[in-house]
DNA sequence: GTTACTTTGGTTAGCGTCTAAACTAAGTGC
DNA sequence: GCACTTAGTTTAGACGCTAACCAAAGTAAC
């Protein structure tokens, strides 16, 4: 951290995502976006709180948080809840986060399934759908995929509008390399070059309806962020444990995309001549059923959910060769998330998918490791825990990135 | 990258640094401040150009560019610099950078000596002194080098001070683990928890004068950005190849801090079990010399300069040893450097200082391996170049760290 | 019950900043 | 000298924040 001597208050900051050379010019629309902002998260961090409270924690004038708070009413987003008798003086009537109006979609790829789940704007679930390729694994090509991810994508928005909410995007996650709504390389898909943004945008084309594709892990890490029960603004990694073996890293409050997008492919980290084991291979999940359990049949290992319980199972009954196996897996984890601990100093490191599941047996293992290998380990070293956000945080975070947008102040237009 | 199928034109977004979790309000301040950003940034990338011009290619109104202008030319940011005569209609005037009010200092630690420099808000260098603490290295003790330190630094701000210039800022540019102006461990100094920040700010305390200490290879990554040619926004990583093996992550405009700054410490890089070779002992410059050049007393190698200039003669010459020793040190760069790209996905990584001067024969071994180690080398991989920079480049960032909050619309108080 | 006090939240006047449109300035071309 | 073109300033207006005031709605004391 860079310390600053000098006085004055911290001064807010404009900054562009989109156009990274040339910033934008500000106008009033985005002090209101921002201000705008500034009460959502106080709410969605504080809870339920009057405009006097708002307006003395957060430093805006009270007159302005009227104005604001009225603005979000009269689009839905807030509501009032009624009154708070303090002590002493007017009650004050409470203001709480809205969520019925508004929700979004996430769509989560893997070999074997599709999962599309929408929540609304307060973070209530409204729908969770989990469909198998049946016969037809997403490995198999792409085309007969992409159809049944849009066919999803239509139905689940169909129903989500039929529960009264407007669904304001939609975010398909996608295990491997994806740039622009294309996916790029999808080692675990078996797909490279599918322009699955334009096929979606092209059958769900509707106004004010966003549409992306973006890799799994930085969409679970959002989720994570938002839902993990983390205080706000958390520097944390989650690590993919399914579909792959993916970081997703959040800094400074954002998404980390690099140059292109492809950031988080810690899979193939590996540190010797071409052909040495990557961390996939030493610590991937599939690597360690297929060492632990032999006599599985290997095409039934397009979900590897079944075998992980096993595992767990074996593991739980104290099963010497699972223990061990685990342990080892955990070691190498360590060893290779001491290299992001080093690297970009995460303040926790997320074990997702079936890393949580298994959290029991591999996390000691994989924290003395990171400790090991981080130069100030109390300092620098990251906190490894298991997400409690199930499988499908991944799709959760999908969604959660549209509602994302209006908690930076992009409130829906009205239509 | 996030796909956005939905419409409206890109919209600036307020960002807070300091704090995480609430974020400021904004005001018509903050307004101002990243509109005249925008015309500094402008005028930084565009080179010299009319008002007219401003308005037209950043989207402000022409009015508001006069008015920006003028508060930029009364701070004596700007200059008009004549006329520039069009084929047709009023001639515009023509305003430039006026580098000649401001001026920033930045001074950089070593195990055997001390360098300091000023750069004035045009780029122009005011001062480049370079000192070895002489017999008393700094590793044998903080002490007398912290108060080495402060009266160079001291010297230095008189200095730039006598040739007109006011000074923004101060900045110690320091390898290792630095929080909150404090050294927490620095491997190469043999530093840990040396107060630094607070030492300077007592013996520098003036009004305006911004004292802060910082990790070297973050601030050389600035400094690059800055002054490496490089087109403006571009997501870089510089490593440093003198006094430890540390990396600069600049993504998304910004330097990558991490949960408490300390990131890009790649010399720690190991995959295997503890006492595993690191990327410090694979591919450092020290370890290098120390192989290749046997017979070089190891207390004369705190600076590294001489003995890599004669490996660079052995090589020119060539000398099969010194080529095979530099091609297998570019080899496992090369393999650690694909960790980094594999995980933050920069543009280019820029090698520095020692690297740079070895680059002939450690880049293409070096980008073999890169190429060899990333998901999809054409996409995902990253451009290696040596930096133009030179060994002061942490310096030059630890000044133009300053200056860069000038550029974010920080204008400096008048006084 | 009346009065004083406390706190909430809305209203009003004023200020700073951006924008659009009109206007002035300063050149070329015929 | 007049039309045309481009540069930069002036002016009126819109917008959003702020400070100060005011009304609303309660408690506490008498």
């Amino acid at each position: 951290m860079i310390q600053r001597g000098g006085t004055g208050r911290p001064r807010a900051e404009l900054d562009v995502k989109t156009t990274k050379a040339e910033p934008q010019p500000a106008d009033f629309a985005d002090v209101r976006a921002t201000n705008l902002a500034v009460v959502l998260r106080h709410l969605r961090v504080n809870g339920p709180s009057s405009r006097a409270s708002i307006a003395a924690s957060t430093g805006l004038n009270k007159a302005t948080v009227s104005s604001l708070t009225s603005d979000l009413i009269g689009q839905r987003l807030l509501r009032e809840t009624g009154l708070s008798g303090n002590r002493i003086g007017r009650p004050s009537t409470v203001l709480a986060l809205d969520g019925s109006a508004y929700a979004a979609i996430g769509l989560q790829v893997a070999a074997d399934s599709l999962t599309a789940l929408a929540v609304d704007f307060a973070g209530d679930r409204l729908l969770l759908w989990h469909r198998a390729f049946d016969g037809e694994p997403a490995t198999t090509g792409a085309g007969r995929a992409v159809t049944a991810i849009t066919a999803l994508a239509q139905r689940a928005a169909v129903r989500v509008r039929q529960q009264g909410r407007r669904v304001l995007g939609l975010t398909v996650a996608v295990p491997g390399l994806v740039e622009d709504g294309t996916v790029r390389l999808s080692p675990p898909l078996g797909w490279s070059d599918v322009d699955l943004g334009g096929r979606l945008a092209g059958s769900l084309r509707q106004p004010g309806l966003d549409v992306a594709v973006a890799n799994h892990a930085g969409l679970a890490a959002l989720a994570e962020l938002r839902h993990g029960g983390h205080p706000a603004g958390l520097d944390l990694t989650y690590v993919t444990g399914a579909a792959g073996l993916e970081a997703g890293i959040v800094a400074d409050g954002r998404l980390l995309l690099g140059a292109r997008g492809f950031t988080g492919q810690i899979g193939r980290f590996a540190l010797g001549p071409a052909g040495s084991p990557t961390l996939q291979d030493l610590a991937g999940i599939e690597p360690l059923v297929r060492r632990t359990l032999p006599d599985v049949d290997p095409e039934a290992l397009t979900d590897l959910g079944p075998a992980v319980e096993q595992l767990a199972v074996l593991a739980r009954s104290g099963d010497a060769g699972a223990v061990a196996a685990l342990r080892d897996t955990g070691c190498h984890l360590g060893q290779g998330l001491a290299l992001v601990a080093n690297l970009v100093n995460p303040e926790v490191i997320v074990l997702g998918d079936h890393y949580a599941s298994l959290a029991e047996w591999i996390v000691p293992a994989a924290e003395a490791e990171l400790a090991r290998h981080t130069l100030a380990p109390a300092a620098g070293g990251a906190r490894l825990v298991a997400s409690a956000l199930g499988r499908h945080a991944a799709a959760l975070g999908a969604a959660v990135s549209h509602l994302d947008r209006i908690d930076t102040g992009h409130l829906p237009e009205t239509r």
